[in-house]
DNA sequence: AAAATAATAGTAATGATTACTATTACTGAA
DNA sequence: TTCAGTAATAGTAATCATTACTATTATTTT
């Protein structure tokens, strides 16, 4: 993987924010250094990025348009139902997710959804 | 909200599986009954029908489409990652995510993702 | 029955993402 | 230092699930 100039500073103006900016987003930020980058090519270098583990692609229920985080340590998000916004929320192995009741980041919490993610019987049986 | 032909048959159809179908898998079925049933009508009531708490819209991170549920008492689910395929994951109050190890449904469990919502500061402020 | 209202079928628009393509930039031998 | 091979880019078009729109039809109320 070459490091390009453009992929160079997609990954630092995503380090740059605590936020969990959308591709648009960071398109827009990305242009004040690179006037003539294009959308699709931060698409495609945010997805190189990702797949090479140096950040992180999110995808969260409801909310139609993709985020990505630079930190790629285990964690997990809380999104603001009125405007939104996602912060990070360290997750307490110890406790179940009902238990979190405190207010993490100054956010009421108001709920959590939980999936679970693995291989059905059929596909186990399938490939082994 | 008045029960008409389209939706009572909707989600009759919708009761009939424990699939979690998308709206366009409930609009082949729906079309046996109804065969000039517009795939806008089975979007419309999928909404009012969850609106009025008969049925649940889930929105999976990743899946890029909706699914619908005729089960509305709270319950998790599992996604296969090779098939895609949804089945329900009845959740145990006292245990935190990490300690699904046992293979729910026949499924191996691969991993798990929680996300909070909740009210950030800003917007508590707002309205109150 | 007439008027008011709700819902429908069919179609168009939306919008985030992905795919395509001709061009440009980099790489690493000869 | 060429020069061929390869990777990446900019710009644009396509995709596709969902939503919006609109003229018509069905149901309820008066
Ligand atoms: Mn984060
Ligand atoms: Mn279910
Ligand atoms: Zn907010
Ligand atoms: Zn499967």
């Amino acid at each position: 993987m070459r490091m390009t100039r453009q992929r160079r500073i997609i990954l630092d103006e995503l380090r740059k924010t605590k936020d969990h900016p959308t591709a648009d987003m960071l398109y827009q930020s990305v242009r004040r250094h690179l006037p003539r980058i294009s959308l699709g090519t931060v698409y495609r270098n945010l997805e190189i990025l990702a797949e090479a583990g140096m950040i992180r692609k999110l995808e969260f229920g409801g909310a139609s348009r993709m985020r990505f985080d630079a930190t790629v340590s285990r964690h997990s998000h809380i999104r603001c139902v009125a405007c939104g916004r996602i912060d990070d929320f360290p997750l307490d192995p110890d406790l179940n997710p009902e238990e979190y009741t405190a207010g993490i980041n100054g956010y009421e919490v108001l709920g959590y959804n939980l999936e679970f993610y693995g291989r059905c019987p059929a596909c186990k049986a399938k490939v082994k």
